[in-house]
RNA sequence: GCCUUCUUAGUUAAAUGGAUAUAAUGAAUCCCUCCUAAGGAUUAGUUGCAGGUUCGAUUCCUGCAGAGGGCACCA
């Protein structure tokens, strides 16, 4: 039906005299065909007059009678009306309406998937916290929201890759490395433990898991001696000392400190029903000492085509391009590159691989990160906008009605894995999407494991399981009709109209939420529909309808049970038969 | 100081530039001989301040006030 009232909208504006090239464009941009908000306004509108007569600067009192008279010559609506200040409000006939449950019963799942974006490549790169420690419930939120994201470009007809970058290059993994060290050789060490070692129990997970069968020895002595006041140059001296008296052994220990925690993010993830496409390690990005590697690469491209300089030592990349407020150092004085290179070497590594866009989900912390990024971008040649980073705020988790306080280094921090065994994945996914993702949010732990009203999850929850029962006890009543339910088309009952205008909204509030990566509209879209099923379940009792009005109601609620369904797909979260 | 996100019922939050700003919660009242009361119905209550653009502004622009986050040759 849009695409008709589409065709018209077209032949209407093109019968229109002294209207250019660059206004019906303007015109086609600003204009749209919706659903109403309300069923008192007819089931579709379109504010195209009140936007032509503004750019035109014509009256649209004209306009939009003209529209309404042509509208009503094809004689495939009910009823057009004008309505406020230059609507046209147009009511279907009661078999287009409704013929939305027969349209959701037959696309099943694929009811609201669209092919706006199809063909686009696109990757989103999210959570990617460092390899250091287990993940814990601020990344979280990342997690939820990219694989949402990810979903829900999917259902818009896009190839979606997710990939997970792995800091397994730099300091942090030194750290982490010598931490199982110390731990290992505790004993021969008098238990020193310098404070910005990573204390978690983790660590002590990870040394019991490493084979004892390889000897470890270390310069004990020498670590005993260390005496440093600032903790930073006192992890770096320990680090040094292990590293220069047995680097094969340090290697060996590198090497499995990260794959375990790498295995032990993946876990997580899965746990929380997230599987990546790709784990790109930093370190497969080659280093300054190779020439060719693809961050040896990079910069050199950045010198020749001199957006890089050299200065006071240290090679710098000028990213005024972007209006960052300051020069950015690639490579240190000391001759090392910086995280930034690697980002650098990174980002060209995405773009040549030929995505339209790139997604980067990043803490809030990153803020001031993205200008730089946009710069080397633009810098190595291509244009900015490919990339699109979006902030996730943090996550504020209360408990007992208290906010849990969390740092990586002293391990005290609350585990994501700890989060999803205690309300599940699927609570756990909703509340973090519950809110729009630059939004600080607060985690009510006890909300969500809560069986009251308040809890959203319950409720869209116990909607579809509502309907799943009715469903059963539908088919027990009448078995004959399982296999041939009259077509809804036929349907006179309209006490359910609310809830299909509700359901032929579905579509365009998957495309809203593609369009704007707000996986929470999906939410709230969910909730608005659970609450008209519920008032009208309520109203209502279905089974003791008459045979022919129960057929229509149950295709009906069939259709609200699938949108649900399809809602919840979206965002990871499976539906309930059973509360 | 600079950059940035934000400010909507008592509280927590919705709203691609559209019509009467939407829910939940809290308050008051009511509804189970009936398909799951983890539910429903009714009432009262909101766009920080001052301008601007627009036929129309919670939405876009400017200023002010207030809140969060970021401003390393750390990662």
């Amino acid at each position: 039906m849009i695409e008709i009232i589409n065709r018209e909208i077209e032949l209407f504006l093109s019968s229109l005299n002294d209207i250019d090239e660059e206004m019906l464009k303007t015109i086609l941009q600003k204009s749209k065909i919706s659903i109403t908000d309300d069923l008192s306004k007819g089931h579709l509108t379109t504010n195209v007059c009140m936007v032509t007569g503004s750019i035109l600067k014509k009256n649209s009192n004209e306009l939009t009678s003209r529209l309404k008279d042509q509208l009503e010559g094809i004689k495939l609506f009910k009823k057009i009306k004008v309505a406020g200040p230059g609507f046209i409000n147009i009511t279907l006939f009661r078999k287009d309406f409704i013929a939305t449950i027969d349209k959701i019963n037959f696309d099943k799942g694929d009811y609201g998937e669209s092919i706006f974006n199809k063909g686009k490549k696109i990757q989103i790169e999210f959570v990617s916290a460092n390899p250091t420690g287990p993940l814990h419930v601020g990344h979280g939120r990342g997690a939820a929201y990219g694989d949402a994201v990810g979903r829900i470009l999917k259902a818009t007809g896009s190839s979606v890759e997710r990939e997970y970058y792995i800091n397994d290059a730099g300091r942090q993994i030194d750290i982490l490395t010598a931490s199982v060290i110390l731990k290992l050789i505790s004993k021969n060490i008098n238990n020193y433990f310098p404070t910005n070692a990573y204390k978690g129990d983790y660590i002590e997970e990870i040394c019991k898991k490493f084979k004892k069968e390889i000897s470890i020895n270390f310069d004990n002595e020498s670590i005993k001696k260390i005496n440093y006041k600032d903790p930073e140059k006192e992890i770096d001296q320990v680090i040094a000392i292990l590293k220069d008296s047995n680097i094969k052994t340090w290697g060996i220990i590198k090497e499995f400190s990260l794959n375990e925690m790498i295995l032990s993010i993946k876990n997580d993830l899965r746990k929380f029903n997230i599987s990546y496409d790709i784990w790109f390690k930093e370190t497969s990005l080659g280093s300054l000492d190779e020439k060719s590697s693809q961050i040896s690469n990079s910069i050199n491209m950045l010198i020749k085509n001199g957006s890089a300089y050299k200065k006071d030592g240290a090679i710098w990349l000028n990213t005024e391009i972007s209006n960052d407020d300051k020069h950015r150092v690639l490579i240190r004085d000391n001759g090392k590159a910086t995280y930034f290179a690697s980002d650098v070497a990174y980002h060209k590594n995405k773009v040549d691989r030929g995505f339209d866009k790139l997604i980067n989900i990043w803490g809030a912390d990153h803020h001031g990160y993205i200008k730089r990024i946009e710069a080397s971008i633009e810098s190595l040649g291509f244009s900015k906008d490919k990339l699109i980073v979006k902030l996730v705020q943090f996550a504020n988790l209360f408990k007992n009605g208290k906010k849990v306080k969390m740092s990586t280094r002293s391990g005290d921090f609350y585990k994501l894995k700890d989060l999803i065994d205690e309300i599940g994945s699927d609570a756990a996914r909703f509340f973090y999407l519950s809110k729009q993702a630059d939004q600080h949010l607060d985690f009510d732990i006890d909300l969500a494991k809560s069986n009251s009203k308040e809890n959203m999850f319950y409720y869209i929850q116990y909607a579809h399981a509502r309907i799943v029962s009715l469903e059963e006890n539908f088919i027990k009543k009448y078995p004959d009709f399982e296999k041939n339910l009259k077509p809804i088309q036929e349907s006179t009952y309209d006490k359910f109209d609310k809830i299909i205008h509700e359901l032929s909204k579905y579509p365009s509030i998957v495309d809203k939420a593609a369009k704007s990566l707000q996986p929470h509209l999906i939410i709230f879209y969910l909730k608005d529909l659970s609450h008209l099923f519920h008032s009208f379940y309520n109203d209502n009792h279905v089974l003791s309808e008459s045979d022919e009005n129960v057929q229509s109601i149950i295709q009906c609620m069939s259709a609200v049970k699938q949108v649900i369904s399809n809602g919840f797909n979206l965002l990871g979260i499976s539906p309930l038969k059973k509360m």
